[in-house]
DNA sequence: TGTATTCTATGAAAGCATTTATGGACGAGA
DNA sequence: TCTCGTCCATAAATGCTTTCATAGAATACA
């Protein structure tokens, strides 16, 4: 059943049936009303490629995610996802992984399937002049990329993203000024925002002009999941004689390491170490105490990256990067 | 560039091109290099709104995942689109919630862009002749349904499946030998696996012939993330004067809320209270003890899922129905 | 060696299901 | 009668796959 065989059956040419279902004004509506019987009666659904081939787009939109399984990133996709559909596009998703490679590779996948635009969540970029980064500025001048929490200076390419650096800085300051002044910094990645997140730190030392011991800042390599791997790295770090009566994580998993490694060792919290998260996760509630955490406000940054997306599609003018500000969720693990 | 101007490049016809780009074995190996080299030349790719047109397939599955936010279901989602892309398949996903009109909603869509297949995830399908689940029968008939952990007999439908029953049923019998007769049963699902798993655990009470406390079936209404709301839920319950010694969870979040409320009213784990979580997930460890989960072998059912939809896909005749066992992981709240 | 037969490599053309540019018919108002 | 606007049909364009037909090469056989 296809447009021929509509037109045929309601008298009128395939030129016609094509108006009426796409909303054209130019048709009578008793020719209107003839078409759209037939094609209820027929329960006609027009061809999705021909369609395609006709518009050159099939509005679809491609999401790379690094690693779906992440409970940040997941809740990045779900909620971007949900807003793309809204704007009645559908989401075209691969999970990369972290190397550029398989990134290049997803990204010419999607880009070779036309999609409208490709939303990148999960990111490392750090400066377009980056040679790890070319392939993400080629394919921007084909194809319209947005980021989330990573920063990229390129045409067509578009950044939305979190303050992770004054968020951090503030966490940290909160701590300084509380008087604990040896604050272990734990990452685990070295994205644009995790870097922010540790210059943040960093800065936070210059602004309280206190020295800042490198042995402090702690990067951890292991899996994402490995909770008590990150406890035994803080045992390690302990039984080399570091002190530490802060732990600040650039991730919620990797304090929840850090609560472990304290109940383990018979270490107050928060009293004797505080602990500070980040992305305020369901992880945070499951640790006992719970943790104190950054929130930066993800179901926001992904409906405005949408809404810069959709924009951009409109041929809108939008602005190259968005930027919000993250805040400290106090919960049991500090004395803030 | 289109086909056409790389046919006349190379002074070949359409179809030449097209058979060089397809990899059929009746060309030349001059004349395919020929082709090769100007398609090399001028960067060429077909385009697949063309390209599915004719071939009417565009290899891509959908996925409708009621929550990708949730921590086991996104886990699936990442699972299944990395052994899709594997296989040349693009995932398209779809984050329905869990209510039948949107899922109803989602998969029209997608059989309306013409995916090849539809991958369901976090489903709650009970029988086909349930009203509620006319919707995928019919859907079945125009394209290929695969469902994970959830049972539809109905032609055109393939279910992949942890034996939720039997495993749910080997922890509480695994508690009752131990000694312990009162398990609560807590639940937050009326999934498909969430009676299943209701009934293995009754059935657990009938092999042992001891009576059962309805009293100790107890249905958690609130968010999938709100283990405080599981805490305050359980504090009800000893309020009320139920007394329960046991906590057979069907899901690791409710089993962490479990936990939590052990530890505000001084109830020792395992000693005065064991609690079993499901699915094995992140939260058993966040958890402090950790929690001792059954473990339903994520990877391998949805590696399983797809290898039976890739087949199905082939024309291969496959199993209607795949199941696996699942199996208790002890961890810290059971003396097991 | 010549004829018949098969095989290989290729081109021409017919789909596939839309959208859209162009223009014609018709009626109304000036 | 001329002009304009409304409604609609015709035909072209989109870019690919695939079937069918065929020229020429290779093989078989007498």
């Amino acid at each position: 059943m296809n447009i021929y065989d509509i037109s045929k059956q309601a008298g009128v040419s395939i030129a016609t049936v094509s108006r009426v279902l796409n909303g054209s004004h130019n048709v009578k509506p008793a020719t209107r009303k003839k078409v759209m019987d037939i094609i209820d009666q027929y329960g006609y659904t027009p061809n999705a490629f021909a369609r395609g081939l006709g518009l050159d787009t099939m509005n679809s939109i491609g999401i790379i995610c690094a690693d779906s399984s992440d409970l940040y990133l997941a809740k990045a996709v779900y909620y971007i996802e949900g807003n793309l559909r809204k704007n009645g596009y559908n989401s075209v998703l691969m999970c990369s992984g972290y190397e550029h490679d398989s990134k290049e590779n997803a990204l010419s996948l999607l880009i070779n399937q036309r999609v409208d635009a490709v939303i990148m969540v999960g990111s490392n970029y750090i400066e377009a002049e980056d040679e790890n980064n070319r392939y993400i500025v080629n394919a921007a001048t084909q194809t319209p990329i947005f980021l989330l929490n990573a920063n990229l200076d390129c045409p067509n390419v578009f950044c939305t993203m979190c303050d992770d650096f004054r968020a951090t800085q503030e966490a940290a300051l909160l701590l300084l000024d509380s008087g604990i002044t040896d604050i272990l910094y734990l990452y685990n990645s070295r994205s644009y925002s995790g870097m922010q997140k540790l210059s943040g730190y960093r800065s936070a030392y210059d602004m309280r002009e206190i020295p800042c011991n490198r042995e402090l800042i702690q990067f951890f390599e292991g899996s994402r999941e490995d909770i008590d791997g990150v406890r035994h790295f803080l045992c390690g770090l302990r039984e080399q004689g570091l002190t530490f009566h802060a732990v600040l994580a650039s991730e919620d998993m990797l304090a929840a390491g850090a609560v472990k490694y304290a109940k383990i060792n018979n270490i107050a919290i928060p009293d004797e170490l505080s602990v500070i998260g980040y992305n305020n996760s369901l992880l945070t509630v499951c640790s006992d105490p719970e943790i104190s955490s950054v929130d930066n406000h993800l179901e926001t940054l992904c409906s405005r990256l949408v809404k810069t997306c959709i924009g951009v599609l409109n041929g809108e003018e939008m602005p190259p990067k968005v930027i919000y500000s993250g805040e400290l969720v106090r919960k049991a693990t500090t004395n803030l």
